[in-house]
DNA sequence: CACTCATGATTGCATCCACAACTAAATCTC
DNA sequence: GAGATTTAGTTGTGGATGCAATCATGAGTG
């Protein structure tokens, strides 16, 4: 095989990209942005944790995204779709189209909200019972997580997301 | 405790959601999910900065996630796509997909390799060209990054990247 | 009240993502 | 070298994601 891809995979990636770049400018336009970007960083590190939780979630035909938009209804008093965009930071139209998957599956309903267009959203009994099922499964993925991003990686992330939270709470 | 639920939404003008949290018992499993989830506020933060990064790079025709890649085989020379997929931690249809996407407009193109079955991928004249082109855009997103997320947050994520990679290299 | 504007939600479209099943090729084993 | 195993890539399916466009409703103004 060759060598520098190999070793790239399983010694210092880094280090090798760097080595294995002609002197060429666009090899440096590659390793710049492959060096220093953080979004395709963090969306890496999402498709491992991803994969970590929705592993463990299945069994209860669950994914993590969805978990976490049934949880923060399930939190919250009086939620609209569009508060759940807004604390998420997801698009509008994902969490539409979100809320009618966890609504097909009978774990949120629509109330009358205060006006007609927006309804509130509750999380059904059944959609309470499955949160407390996902728990331990939860728990799982979480010590998971821990082993495989270890735990330096893990509390970087933790610090990270609250940074970002404070930050937006201020702001 | 994290403050960040409620603080988040008061940002919202939305008094009355504020008032949330109730004492319930499935309210407990649904917040310890969300105060505690690293899975879902690194996918929040992704979703933040891909945002960011792909709006800035929109005027290219080019995703930050297809960048990614790009770079990638821009910066390694004689890769193939199974390589791809595990430094980036995707799947091999996605990998496989996204090089269609990639071949498609003409930046990458796939080589004879050293077997029959496995191509090497190499980025075109036009994709170097390209990736020359997203320097400045790509920097641009960067600082808009630090501006969004701030620099402690930012800095985190990078942290936690390189943590992760380094113990993936030695593993 | 009518008009305007902002807000909340949905839908079309394209991509992103992964699991499963499948095909084909390389490798291993005997 | 033939058969079994592993590996690489593709395709089907279902969900995740966001942008643009659309529609309905709420709010504000004259």
């Amino acid at each position: 095989m060759d060598g520098g891809v190999e070793r790239a995979l399983q010694v210092d990636e880094q280090a090798d990209v760097d080595r294995s770049l002609g002197a060429e400018a666009e090899g440096q336009a590659a390793r710049e942005i492959l060096r220093g970007c953080v979004c395709s960083r963090t969306r890496m590190l999402d498709r491992v944790l991803s994969r970590i939780f929705d592993e463990s979630l299945a069994p209860l035909g669950i994914r993590s995204s969805q978990l976490t938009v049934l949880a923060l209804i399930g939190a919250m008093e009086g939620l609209r779709a569009a508060h759940v965009a807004k604390y998420l930071e997801m698009d509008k139209s994902t969490v539409s189209r979100g809320v009618g998957l966890l609504r097909a599956r009978g774990w949120v309903e629509e109330s009358a909200g205060p006006t007609r267009k927006s309804p509130r959203l509750d999380v059904t009994a059944k959609g309470r019972a499955l949160l407390h099922e996902t728990l331990p499964l939860w728990s799982a993925a979480a010590e998971r997580a821990q082993d495989v991003l270890g735990e330096e990686s893990v509390e970087a992330l933790r610090g990270a997301a609250d940074s970002f939270l404070r930050r937006r709470a201020s702001h």
